[in-house]
DNA sequence: GCATCTGAGTTGGAGATACAAACTCAGCCG
DNA sequence: CGGCTGAGTTTGTATCTCCAACTCAGATGC
């Protein structure tokens, strides 16, 4: 059965890309991770519209990848932060695979603008493709996609 | 000098965004790299509006992700058919990462739809992240961000 | 006690995109 | 010749993005 024939929503690829696949999801999440907490930063740093900034944040909320959470600076009233979860710091290889693509083919006019360390050794950190028996896989490497039990043929509703 | 000072889209992730951060184009690519090669049927297999489509692969094309290449099946007309370049399938290691992550975190009511395997040995293929020296990079890790030559302070033009 | 500032949004209107459906166009097929 | 198919292009409507202005609440200044 060709692949075709599966349904393209139910994909994993296709369930993470409605969450990060907009153009300012994936750079929120990328300034959570630089430590940018509060709603002002982000949409100065970002030079998102706030109204946007507002929604982007509502639905990286609501699907469980950031936390909205009061807190309240010594002397100051109350405010909120928002701060990646679990499931938004499982996100870093996914950041990291944007990056090393971007170093790799879009690297600006004096080479990559960063670079990012593993704090207790100091070398780089990249991703890396490997099967679970231990080989490497490089990019021309075959592989093979394989339905399982979660796969919807196209035109059922799941 | 704190993270933010630098400009936001002087980074390799924005860069990156900017072509994929789109909810078709990372469908696109996933298809294309599933061996679907033609307007048509990705147009069908996605459920994306024809001119959409146009737009897209246009844009794939002009970033040196995908080829638009002429091709004649035996008896039939001349057609075109859509295929990754090098760095187009440089981009596997991105999407096995957002696989990665959606099967962790959106399985779905029956476990993930499908598996990736190496053709040669049968074993999942997944993403890792590592640093140069070899350490595993648990989520948990702390990691640091160090800028390189490219990096721009935010509000110059490049 | 009142005016002001600031962080964090909300609202409103102009412009850009997305969508679905219809239309075009070229070549093959009977 | 008339119809079919692959690959778009056009068109009109619906949605989203952007920017600017407005709101609101608590701290701050006087």
């Amino acid at each position: 059965m060709p692949l075709t024939d599966y349904d393209s929503a139910t994909c994993s690829i296709a369930r993470t890309a409605r969450i990060l696949g907009d153009r300012w999801s994936v750079l929120v999440v990328r300034d959570l991770f630089n430590g940018v907490r509060r709603f002002d930063a982000l949409q100065q740093h970002l030079g998102v519209a706030r109204d946007v900034l507002t929604k982007r944040l509502a639905l990286l909320v609501d699907e469980g990848i950031v936390e909205r959470r009061p807190y309240r600076p010594a002397g100051e009233r109350a405010r909120h932060e928002y701060v990646l979860t679990a499931a938004g710091r499982d996100l870093r290889t996914v950041m990291v695979a944007l990056m090393d693509w971007g170093d790799a083919h879009r690297p600006g006019e004096d080479g990559p603008p960063m670079s990012l360390r593993h704090r207790e050794c100091g070398a780089e950190i990249h991703t890396h493709l490997t099967c679970a028996a231990g080989h490497d896989i490089a990019p021309a490497t075959r592989a093979e996609l394989v339905p399982l039990a979660g796969a919807r043929l196209a035109g059922t509703q799941a």
